[in-house]
DNA sequence: CGGGGCCTTGAACGTCGTCAAGCGATGTGG
DNA sequence: CCACATCGCTTGACGACGTTCAAGGCCCCG
């Protein structure tokens, strides 16, 4: 029950039914959060992993200077600080950008899950690399695309993650960011993200408005946002 | 011999010896490549690993506009595509910057590994997140710093990663990449990067010429760069 | 009714990009 | 051996993308 989504959206490689069980029976409970409460704060030590099973959670940094960075955005299914069971503490910080509900797994029964088996393990090895993949596209779209390819390509990226988990109604799906998250997602101001927000809309290709997105012309968007999904590993 | 770089940065797990001799036997070959050579292509399947011996590497995307962004520089010891273990492809190129020596790593040979040893099996995860953890950092650095910070923060980095395998000599290091190059992987433009290199060469805070950089004032630099090592997880 | 988020827009500014030219070092072929 | 091309570095002038500052609106909530 608790990792369906997780199979979901990590389904290489193939697990048996015992694996599946394992798997499910490592979680020691769930807990809930309150929106914009911190799950995890940088550099404590941990001896647990958290799943994510509803609402979303970011992943960010605050610099010296008081500007703050999102470095991933996690939805339903997703393993959001699986690396502290290698790591033992995180660099950043987590939070819920909504209530969200997940499940715990402490570091000693993943441990035991490698231990079991090798198939199970590579399973989740892999889920931490496709985040570290989405923080490398991130890279790119920070480092080398205009501020509206940003946006656009963000927009891409969410939709095929939400709708890999059927979070999506035709071209519209729930993000609920505010302007100043998609600014501090990809390094503009509010300001100007409010800007390219408008562009984005009067182009025709893609409405942000109040956590809401709705796809206008997908082709375009995908288009205009040089989005070449492979990073995400739907394979 | 091949992988005493490689434990040298990733000391944690500690290793028992015969788990340290499994892992060099894994090793089937080394190999050579020249400078700017590709070593692996974005999205062909791979069955083997490149561990980094001599020389330097680096991680790469190029995007249909026809701009490049450098996404990590390996260092000798750096595990360069570990991840492409549990990937079997990566959405990225790596490419050699000097001429390099690796040693190579069978996918079937990481899998037997892990069946024996979960203790190998974590540090060698771990590796892979380190990396994603410097992925991070960069995110951080082209998002929410000016690109005299980021290019401070990048030789910040560089000097304790290269101090870490005996590769400076007090506040010299070679770190044999162009102008073109730092702003590659800076997302500035050449001539933006060159005028900032200068910037911190009359602030007397680094020197940056021909692929050698010399520290002039480390305390200053540190804290003009706001750098904090925690992210590369030397513990 | 007042206050605080969040969104929106305008105006002015500045960091950074673009275009262009010149320089030195290196390498190659006539 | 020298002409010539290539590559990387440097600098200037100009322009643009994105930031900063500021103000006003809307909505929710105390």
């Amino acid at each position: 029950m608790f990792t369906r989504n997780f199979l979901q959206t990590h389904r290489v490689p193939k697990l048996s039914d015992s694996e599946s069980a394992s798997l499910e029976a490592a979680v020691i409970r769930t807990a809930e959060f309150r929106a914009k409460q911190i799950i995890v704060r940088q550099q404590v030590p941990l001896t647990q992993c958290t799943l994510l099973l509803e609402g979303f959670i970011e992943r960010y940094k605050d610099t010296p200077e008081g500007r703050r960075q999102i470095l991933a955005i996690h939805v339903p299914g997703d393993f959001v600080d699986l690396h502290s069971y290698p790591l033992k503490r995180l660099e950043h910080s987590v939070a819920a950008l909504t209530p969200v509900k997940v499940a715990l797994f402490p570091h000693a029964a993943i441990r035991a899950l490698t231990e079991q088996s090798a198939t199970l393990t590579e399973l989740l090895w892999r889920s931490t690399l496709i985040d570290a993949a989405i923080n490398r596209e991130w890279i790119v779209s920070i480092g080398a695309r205009s501020a509206a390819v940003r946006l656009a390509h963000l927009f891409c990226e969410m939709f095929l993650r939400l709708e890999r988990v059927g979070m999506t109604e035709g071209t519209r799906f729930a993000l609920p960011l505010t302007q100043i998250d998609l600014a501090d997602a990809t390094g503009l101001t509010p300001v100007h993200a409010n800007r390219m927000l408008r562009q984005l809309r009067e182009q025709g290709l893609v409405e942000f408005r109040q956590g809401q997105v709705e796809i206008r012309d997908w082709p375009a968007l995908r288009g205009f946002a040089e989005f070449d999904p492979g990073y995400l590993f739907f394979d």
